[in-house]
DNA sequence: TCCGAACACTTTAGGCCGTATAGAGTTCAG
DNA sequence: CTGAACTCTATACGGCCTAAAGTGTTCGGA
């Protein structure tokens, strides 16, 4: 389901992203249009929050706006170009500023944070290719203010932009595992608890050696020793919650460590 | 394209998996199977590696294999047991033994690399859903591998649990970027080169404000300063392989600090 | 020896998808 | 008032996965 950006005219895509997409309308022969490119991209991101990317089709963006699938095309050159918009806007969620007086270490982290909220928000985002970037103003905006915080430690450029980058796979990853869980669970109707209840029963059957052919897996499983805090919230969430907070931290201490002992560049 | 485990029968799906399939044909009436699961799996592995997992259909392998698409249903539930079955079977590439007696930072920094190539060599598994893990045989087998090596940290095992989830979300990421470039490259047959060159001329005509509004940015820009050191692999192939070893520095160095300074765990 | 059940495989079909194309109906400039 | 421009619908094509039905082969047992 990874969606890749979209490769048809760039000038026709670049417009609508910057808003700058026929400023002329009203002014000429034929019916108004009924609807927007605004309302078309909302009723998008509604859809793919609600049910993941893999249910955003054009058929049921129009469907809900009262109108066929080929009615979109009035306002946008095609999927493509409507994932590209979606993925634009909703970056607008996310923080500008950050208070910096602190240290570059907490409002990274504030940062991180936010990046992990915003993608469990809108778990399709994660299947939203980064090869060739959507290039619109909020993705540059939402760049340029975590290149505004790192820019804090020090780094000198290029390190910066690879430091960004081991942040982004970070958060991602890590999201990712949660936003694929849920996804899982909600697909399917069957808990994490019900499916791995099943597995692990026939696995069992299957390689009754189990635990010496991975004796230190095994090991591992014996020493579980997570504590539940919440019994509300899935063990799994809660386990990813606890790897994040863990990684983060991780990080930070090796980009400190970067800072005192400045490598070979 | 992301694809989510197979949800079907588990029995089935791990009997396929563990090997434990039917293990008395011949001895039964009707005409002897012209394949097997194995060539199946073969051929959708080939078909993956070298078109992406876009291109990966039953009638792809079928074709392939000089049948039809329904052809395979008699020896694979679906098209989700099939990607389950080519996951585990490839990572079986993956080295089962690390020298270690150079200490685990050597042994987990060959082991990243050796991820690293199995992801770009299978670009296709960075697509394979986290959620719900295979559970085959030779996943099991690559994630004890992981797991001896860093357990000679002496962390202790829940703490080694996540800073394995930790290293494994950067490297994927990491590989995706790259997976991605090179699958934008090849499905499009526009080079990054002239990707960006299209896209940041319609960029400047489109936001003539760009300098002012993103100084940050505009200020990382400036700096540059990436040396190529091979002409002949592409700019951003070279930038990817720079931010891998960073992060896998940071990350190592990370971890060193957490076990020179024990957390409230 | 020959039948019927089990089986491999093909054909057809149904329900999804994105989108090309053609046409119907509306609105405006001249 | 006309014709061009426009929005939106209907239809259709080629792709996907796979359910269901049909064809022909192969075997165990009578």
């Amino acid at each position: 389901m990874t969606v890749y950006a979209a490769q048809g005219d760039p000038k026709r895509s670049m417009s609508l992203l910057w808003g700058r997409d026929a400023p002329d309308r009203g002014r000429r022969p034929g019916p108004k249009q009924g609807l927007s490119v605004d309302l078309i991209v909302e009723t998008a991101i509604s859809i793919a929050d609600a049910d993941g990317m893999a249910a955003l089709s054009m058929r049921a963006v129009g469907e809900r706006l009262g109108r066929t699938a080929m009615a979109l095309y009035t306002y946008v050159p095609g999927k493509d170009e409507l994932v590209d918009l979606m993925y634009d806007r909703v970056q607008a969620e996310l923080p500008a500023e950050y208070e910096l007086r602190d240290g570059w270490r907490a409002a990274v982290t504030a940062r991180a944070h936010d990046m992990w909220e915003f993608h469990l928000r809108h778990p399709w985002t994660l299947q939203v290719s980064q090869a060739r970037p959507v290039l619109g103003p909020c993705e540059y905006a939402a760049f340029e203010t975590s290149l505004r915080i790192l820019r804090e430690t020090g780094l000198p450029a290029p390190m910066l932009r690879r430091t960004i980058s081991v942040l982004y796979h970070f958060v991602r990853g890590a999201a990712q595992t949660v936003a694929e869980v849920r996804q899982a669970a909600a697909a399917t109707g069957v808990s994490d608890e019900e499916w791995w209840y099943a597995r692990s029963a026939v696995l069992e059957e299957v390689a009754p050696d189990f635990a010496s052919r991975y004796p230190t897996l095994t090991w591992m499983e014996g020493e579980g020793g997570f504590q539940m805090e919440d019994e509300t919230v899935p063990y799994l969430e809660q386990e990813a919650l606890e790897t994040f907070a863990t990684g983060l931290t991780v990080i930070l201490d090796g980009i400190e460590t970067a800072l005192r002992e400045p490598g070979p560049a």
